[in-house]
RNA sequence: GGGGGAAUACCAGAGUGGCCAAAUGGGGCAGACUGUAAAUCUGCUGACGUACGUCUUCGGUGGUUCGAAUCCAUCUUCCCCCA
């Protein structure tokens, strides 16, 4: 959602934590239809949580990320981010008391914590007195959490997000602070964001050490489906992540084979399906010529089949993971699996 | 039959004597996109070479000029107007 809601809301695809194994997921904004009625996301001690209305949970973002992605036009102070709205210049707030009171509005099933993502290539000196500041606002959107009262007949939860940046003691002292708030989820911020993938896959594993294996954790951003595995293989239980939909509106797909650039002249007369795999979303698979044809066209119609087919790849995906985790051979599946997933076409 | 206009790279279309291998768009090719200010953005697109560069291009032919996509003659093709 645009600046000034204080929010985005997304879908979640959660796994029921009953579940022997890890890694669940999932993911992909705005779309809940994979999500089966009353689902339970998690349990805890003395209680379950109920979804709210509809097919699925509801996750909200708390603004933290615009705090990272509009870095040129805010103002940060201990009070909270200040912006002007791209959209009529209107000078907008956002603290952790407001951004709490927002996704109580909205009614998220699971509310984000307002925090500051850093750059991947911040400095010691700055990552240390951002992950002060977020610290601070994350203790006053707990006691904002605690004052307030969900607003539509469900529960509603809070994840804390854990920051740090590339510094592994800082990600181990953030990953310890949160679980002050016996949270009953645990969000790793501030990946994704200019870092070496080595450096993050790095910084998960130091964190995972230390967050509680029986809650879920949940990767805010990642990624690319080779970035899901490694996470999931590292202890991910939940993503989001624009890149499904944002890059299938710019024409690339992904399939179990590799990456497809749809706009290729290569797939002119290519009448097979998208994904030879089958994550058609709907009985009928579309034909990559058909597609082409869409998006060289400038069609919307493409943009949405492709942002539907990548979502359905990656529920696909996460799903699969899932199967192997119990299965039991894991390890073997992603390393097939990745090999291909980096293939362009 | 008479008069006028036009032919430019894959397409469309600027350019009217040197700063033109030739604007701009499209098409093509490649790349980027990771808690969505994004149906977006970037690069390349005559040949050879990493590159400075060299060579061949602006309908055909022949001229003028130190120098021509640009001027002249002629041919070809297309379009328009008048009969």
């Amino acid at each position: 959602m645009p600046v000034g809601t204080g929010a985005t809301v997304k879908g979640v695809f959660h796994r029921d934590v009953r579940d022997e194994a890890r890694a669940s997921i999932i993911l992909a904004n705005t779309y809940h239809l994979y999500m089966r009625p009353g689902m339970e996301v998690m349990e805890k001690a003395g209680g379950v949580h109920r979804f709210s209305s509809w097919e699925g949970p509801m996750l909200t973002d708390s603004g933290g990320f615009q705090v990272f992605s509009l870095a040129g036009v805010r103002k940060l102070s201990e009070e909270g981010c200040r912006f002007a709205s791209h959209i009529d210049g209107s000078k907008h707030l956002f603290t952790p008391e407001n951004v709490i009171d927002t996704q109580r509005t909205i009614g998220a099933d699971i509310m984000m914590a307002f925090d500051e993502c850093p750059p991947g290539d911040a400095p010691r000196e700055y990552a240390a007195r951002s992950l002060a500041l977020t610290h601070r606002w994350l203790e006053r959107c707990f006691d904002r959490y605690a004052s307030t009262s969900p607003r539509w007949g469900h529960s509603q939860t809070l994840f804390p997000i854990v920051q740090g940046c590339a510094y592994a003691d800082l990600r181990e002292q953030s990953a310890r602070f949160v679980q002050r708030f016996d949270a009953d989820g645990y969000a790793i911020g501030g990946l994704a964001v200019g870092e070496p993938a080595p450096v993050m896959y790095e910084m998960i594993e130091v964190v995972n050490a230390v967050l509680p294996q029986d809650r879920p954790r949940y990767l805010m951003g990642v990624g690319t489906p080779v970035n899901i595995l490694e996470a999931i293989d590292r202890g991910v239980d939940m993503f989001d992540c624009v890149m499904p939909t944002r890059n299938g509106r710019n024409g690339m797909l992904f399939t179990s084979e590799g990456v497809i650039n749809i706009r290729n002249e290569k797939w002119r007369d290519d009448f097979s399906p998208i994904d030879p795999d089958g994550t058609a979303f709907v009985d009928h698979a579309y034909t990559k010529a058909y597609l082409r044809h869409l998006a060289v066209s400038g069609e919307m119609m493409a943009a949405q089949i492709a942002s539907l087919h990548n979502i359905a790849f990656y529920m696909k995906l996460v799903r699969q993971a899932r199967e192997h985790i119990v299965a039991g051979d894991f390890a073997a599946w992603k390393a097939e699996a990745a090999a291909k997933l980096i293939r362009r076409l």
